[in-house]
DNA sequence: ACTCGTGTTAGCTG
DNA sequence: TCAGCTAACACGAG
């Protein structure tokens, strides 16, 4: 599920429930999903530490940690990506589910709790864990955030017409690129490109002006709507993104392709290529 | 049984 | 070195 807003969605959970809380144990025995570190690197860092900081900048979290007790001594962080299937569930001292988590994606039966990938537990016997069915998230000590480009929400004009348009890649390629904009996802791609009325297969390096305007103005409509209806999934266009689905605005086909390498939806009436491919 | 996928990245080619 | 592409990772859902 994880896009950027579902990212920011998780980290204010964290934000708001697992901070300033002593960590008194660390399962980070899944060695895939804490890769590199083999297993017990993790908790020997982490063991009676408190997380005291949350930050997120595209679709990775990362966590400062203080001596418990403390807020100023710096130590190792806690990078967090919620991969293809991720959430981060906290729970209270009494075992409840703090507002916000949203684990039952996967079924509601006892079983889930074998989708636990990771999990802090606190002092208060409250938990903080990476649940991930597909294990494609990953946990991992001082993350490079350097390797992200601005987050998609804090890009400018000027930088934006930077990043997106140098080189030939596929418009929907680049804005796929964490190391140019981070945060877009393959949905928020396509809803942000329909919105703009710009094929996804067009080279960046033929957009018009007034196309890279119109993909600026939609990343932030995009974003914004996202961010405060809760997901990348509420998008105009989303629900049309199926096989035999119609453009919400002038009813005619969506077509199917692979663009970057990753499955595309768009309009056969208004997104198509500016010049002949 | 078989294909697909809301993500990342190592490794390859040019 | 850079730009761009592909396979691999893993496993539930249709």
């Amino acid at each position: 599920m994880p896009e950027l807003p579902e990212v920011e969605t998780a980290r204010r959970l964290i934000a708001d429930h697992a901070l300033h809380r002593v960590i008194v144990d660390v399962d980070d025995s899944d060695s895939y999903v804490a890769r590199p570190h083999p297993p017990g690197e993790l908790r020997s860092a982490l063991t009676g530490r408190s997380l005291t900081a949350v930050h997120r900048r595209g679709k990775t979290i990362w966590l400062e940690t203080s001596p418990a007790g403390t807020t100023v001594a710096p130590g190792p962080e806690l990078g967090i990506h919620l991969g293809m299937s991720g959430r981060i569930v906290v729970t209270d001292p009494d075992g409840t589910m703090a507002e916000g988590g949203d684990p039952y994606r996967y079924g509601t039966g006892p079983g889930r709790a074998r989708w636990s990938r990771f999990t802090l537990t606190f002092a208060d016997g409250g938990s903080l864990v990476l649940r991930d069915p597909r294990r494609l998230g990953r946990v991992r000590l001082n993350p490079d955030i350097g390797r992200l480009g601005p987050d998609a929400t804090q890009v400018t004009p000027a930088q934006f017409r930077a990043l997106l348009t140098k080189g030939t890649i596929a418009v929907k390629a680049r804005l796929l690129d964490q190391s140019k904009i981070a945060g877009i996802g393959n949905l928020l791609a396509d809803e942000i490109l329909w919105q703009a009325r710009v094929s996804p297969q067009e080279r960046v390096d033929r957009l018009s002006a007034a196309q890279v305007n119109r993909v600026y103005r939609a990343l932030r409509s995009v974003l914004e709507a996202a961010l405060a209806g809760g997901g990348a999934h509420i998008g105009d266009m989303i629900a049309a993104r199926h096989p035999g689905g119609t453009c919400p605005r002038d009813g005619a086909p969506m077509v199917h392709g692979t663009v970057g390498g990753r499955s595309t939806w768009w309009c056969s009436r208004e997104q198509k290529p500016r010049h002949r491919g």
